[in-house]
DNA sequence: TAGCTTTCTTGACTGGTTCCAGAAAACGTG
DNA sequence: CACGTTTTCTGGAACCAGTCAAGAAAGCTA
């Protein structure tokens, strides 16, 4: 997966540039970053990145489906460039760090409501909340 | 469900107050209410309330367990009095209508992720995304 | 490389929510 | 039912992730 940023980039007919890049290449190591993470990783290589061209690298390859975006309740979204497969996340309630899990019920888990009430459903999604193990130690975290 | 809100709030050792009251009470009519809509229910039948007053309300009868808290991603939180069976939602993209949906496995769903990776698991979430039936009509909507 | 289009920069701004201080109210007692 | 204590309410400021706006600077096509 993430085969070659500039590919993906060009095959989804998107210009490539530099912050993009860059953005999609710190993201395939590390995964489930956020996007203050992804300015931070950026601009270690680029120099000076503004957040602003961060949140729209982000949108671009989000919408195009290279990137996704996990947004746990009470915390700032992360994006992984795992798409296409519907995989759940655990999220450690304290810290927010966040992992994957592969689905439980076979390739599509609990995909269909039982009930709709006319709703059209594209997506189920599944977050399992936790801690995570340095969370869980008794030290006084931020809390 | 939702017997008595005085009842509920002495049961829990919280003082019976009127904010609490009629926050209490109009959601168990309305369920899936924001912070908003509960502050605007509220205030029809109170007079003034400040909108702390209804943020300490809401916060302090979740963690009393009175209320549930749901949190879509792009969506100002919402709340419940239908708590204690970890029923899933299904939420509309558009305008973030909110809707129950009982789960689809017996009881307890996907509870168990495949592997946990050290995490102590305690909840799982599901949520269900699409469209609700006045959101899918062809009409310009925010989109 | 001319030129159009998309993307980046800078900076101000938003919505939902929380924090803070003080004032007011509800509770349990006698 | 007056008392002191505890808790909640008020009002305003602050917070954060994320967004909008304008213009400048790049990328892509010819």
């Amino acid at each position: 997966m993430t085969p070659e940023p500039r590919a993906l980039l060009k095959n989804a007919g998107m210009r490539v540039t530099a912050p993009r890049l860059a953005a999609l290449d710190w993201l395939s190591t590390h995964p489930h970053a956020t996007a203050d993470q992804v300015a931070e990783g950026v601009r270690a290589r680029l120099g000076t990145v503004s957040t602003q061209a961060v949140y729209d690298v982000l949108r671009a390859c989000e919408r195009a489906g290279l990137l996704r975006r996990i947004e746990p309740a009470g915390h700032p979204a992360r994006y992984e460039t795992r798409t296409g497969d519907n995989h759940h996340h655990l999220v450690c309630r304290e810290c927010g760090r966040t992992e994957d899990v592969d689905c439980v019920h076979g390739a599509a888990p609990c995909l269909e409501p039982s009930d709709a009430v006319g709703f059209t459903v594209d997506e189920a999604e599944v977050l399992f909340w936790g801690l995570c193990p340095d969370c869980r130690t008794p030290k006084e975290q931020t809390a």
